[in-house]
RNA sequence: GUGGGUGUAGCUCAGCGGUAGAGCCCCGGAUUGUGACUCCGGUGGUCGUGGGUUCGAACCCCAUCAUCCACCCCA
């Protein structure tokens, strides 16, 4: 066992029984973000290092140790990457995409994280992503926002996901703020613990959210994010909010919300479940208006959010809420009763893939008694099973049998076939079969 | 990076010092052209790996690896 090559550690294969659930969730979001006219970007997996570096922030914990990163054989640091903002930026940028004009952008794909795997959290984990570039008012933000609602809708996970909703305020209110936060704790740094102080120099904002008792005295006075709000994010603020009302979307004001990368500013949200444990964040995003700039970019406001597949297929498996149609399968089962029936049954097989288009049909390969062809057509799934014997191969007909109902098989002329299976399995025939 | 749980057949697990087990799956048979239900038979394991204790280890001890859950952090 343990000499066998495996899959590194919090890499997983999906394996046929799970890809049906993939394949659903990724039509629908694909089918959603044509109707909102969000279009597909693809950026490479590996970037160069420097990109995550100065995007991310050099002292959060994804940069400082969880990055895949390692030398090309020319010397450069490259970097899997930990997230999609930055590249889509990068890309962007690269093709003069945000040159005088807005974009709506979206990306699916593998990221990377070296962090100790649980449930929900792996170390190639699939995240389905949202940019927009060049809209300065809230108004993207809430259509960003009522897209994610409207695939809870969807889906059906409305009644199990909350939106929480939070402003950093301005790049620059935030770094103030961010300043008058450090030197508060500073201040108070005897009452500090071990945590809190590691976090005073990666993340001082998520020290508010400790919820250790012995700090709780020096954390309510600290200064608070809402009263260092500057104006325009207030007014920009409050804007969203009047528009999620608006579109009836429920949502709570967290204050201690904090993203916990560098680049976030202004409207912050995250749409949180209580059903799969403690990676209960399930879509996450904000506002990055910074970011452009940083990169290298004229100054250009941007929104996105990234959701977490693994974590969203979770719970819909965990709420049951796959469809049964979704998950795929076959219809139809064609067996040649013998080895003088193979051909028949192949070319067979191939007039009635091209007469019904939808039609799933499997033909029994790889031979095998009459009786194991049987209970292969039955493991297969199939509603129906197709019989082709020396019998019938003489009169031009077919073995038509009922696999899931007491009901009589029936003797039919392969011309009727094509036909006979569209009515049984309510699908359309191609309009012009050859 | 830290803490705890678990590693025995393809899968789910029992056995906890004395010759490696069950259920499911798979294969074959009872049934010559009829699957599923039933009955009968069969394939399949250096008990994660390495060391130690013992007359004897799947079982006890140590180490190591993998996996799960939680912390941290994040989608």
């Amino acid at each position: 066992m343990s000499k066998k090559i495996q899959a590194i550690r919090g890499m997983n294969d999906l394996l046929p029984d799970v890809s049906p659930r993939w394949q659903f969730f990724e039509s629908r979001v694909r089918d959603l973000m044509q109707r909102y006219t969000f279009d597909e970007i693809r950026m490479p997996i590996v970037e160069q290092t420097a990109l995550f570096a100065r995007s991310i922030g050099e002292v959060t914990d994804i940069v400082e140790k969880e990055m895949y990163t390692f030398e090309d054989r020319n010397g450069d640091s490259l970097t899997l990457r930990p997230e999609g903002t930055a590249s889509c930026v990068r890309a962007a940028l690269e093709h003069g995409l945000l040159y005088n004009q807005t974009q709506r952008l979206w990306y699916q794909g593998p990221m990377f994280r070296h962090e100790r795997p649980q449930k929900g959290r792996y170390r190639q984990f699939h995240q389905v992503g949202v940019e927009a570039y060049g809209f300065e008012g809230p108004d993207i933000d809430a259509e960003v926002i009522l897209l994610s609602a409207r695939l809870w809708q969807e889906l059906g996970l409305t009644e199990h996901v909350t939106l929480e909703l939070n402003s950093l305020g301005s790049s620059e209110a935030r770094a103030a703020y961010r300043d008058t936060l450090v030197s508060y704790f500073e201040a108070h740094r005897e009452l500090l613990d071990e945590d809190s102080l590691r976090r005073l120099a990666s993340n001082p904002l998520r020290i508010l959210d400790s919820k250790n008792p012995a700090m709780a005295e020096m954390l309510n006075g600290a200064p608070q994010l809402i009263d260092h709000l500057d104006e325009e994010s207030r007014a920009h603020f409050e804007g969203l909010t009047a528009m999620l009302d608006a579109a009836g979307i429920t949502y709570v004001l967290n204050p201690r919300l904090v993203r916990g990368l560098d680049y976030y500013c202004r409207t912050v949200f995250e749409w949180t479940t209580t059903a799969l444990g403690s990676q209960g964040t399930v879509c996450a995003g904000g506002r990055y208006d910074g970011l452009v700039e940083q990169l290298g970019g004229k100054p250009t406001p941007a929104v996105g959010f990234a959701m977490g597949i693994e974590r969203l297929i979770l719970l819909l498996e965990t709420l049951d809420l796959v469809p049964k149609e979704a998950l795929g399968g076959c219809d139809v089962y064609l067996l040649p009763m013998d080895e003088s029936t193979t051909i028949p049954a192949l070319t067979l097989a191939e007039t009635l893939r091209s007469a019904v288009p939808g039609l799933h049909l499997q033909l029994h390969c790889g031979g095998g008694s009459f009786k194991s062809r049987m209970k292969k057509a039955d493991k297969s799934g199939a509603t129906l099973a197709l019989l082709l014997g020396p019998d019938e191969l003489a009169n031009d007909t077919i073995t038509l049998k009922f696999l899931r109902q007491e009901r009589d098989q029936q003797s039919l002329p392969q011309a009727a076939l094509s036909a006979t299976l569209a009515e049984l399995l309510n699908l359309a025939t191609a309009t012009q079969p050859t």
